[in-house]
DNA sequence: CCGTATCCCTAGGGATACTG
DNA sequence: CAGTATCCCTAGGGATACGG
């Protein structure tokens, strides 16, 4: 689902921002990224059991969403890089809420 | 998906929360409940377009995570209200922020 | 190295009808 | 009023194989 779609979808515009970061890795990308410009590479191997297809899905629809940035790098072998925009940035204090109400809820165990 | 069954599968305490109120109802269920207790009827009818089984549903994953409680009223014709419980109400900031990220963007077209 | 192309499978959620 | 019971349909993701 890309952005514009969602805005028209939803009914809150809490859920623009559920929409967007909805889905089996995202966040943990989003957590990649926020440490920095990461090679596709590197992003598979820091998110055990993605399979290509799949992260090159997710990344792609974080890419037409605007929050992350794809730089392909015309080499032999290929190098492509991802990085958060400014919008991506801008999703770190909520992805950071979310994490602490997480950590909040183990603890209780 | 329960709250147990998130804890085991997410790799990062974000993806709890993330979890717990993905659902296509769940957030506007708690936008309702903020502002306090509702009746099943109330609730249907401030989520336009939900079907009873559906609402049913997302109330009732709500409920066994622990963010809303359930009360029945032994009356005829029967009465069931729900209310946050105080893990629901720690939500509220979550809520918010996305709330004001979706604000944001929608606001730049 | 970084992808596409297929195929497949499941869970989420919608429509509709029935009930204490 | 507040649910179940069915049936159905789609999108998201996983496995695997191939390509520039």
């Amino acid at each position: 689902m890309t952005q514009q779609e969602s805005k028209i979808l939803s009914k809150c515009p809490a859920e623009i921002a559920l929409k967007i970061i909805n889905g089996r890795w995202k966040l943990l990308i989003l957590k990649e990224l926020f440490s920095g410009t990461k090679r596709f590479n590197e992003l598979q191997r820091a998110l055990s059991g993605v399979t290509q297809k799949v992260l090159t899905q997710q990344l792609r629809e974080l890419e037409s969403d605007g929050i992350i940035n794809r730089t392909v790098y015309p080499e032999i072998p290929p190098k492509v890089e991802y990085s958060l925009t400014a919008l991506g940035d801008s999703l770190k204090p909520l992805t950071e809420v979310m994490h602490d109400w997480g950590i909040n809820q183990t603890k209780q165990f």
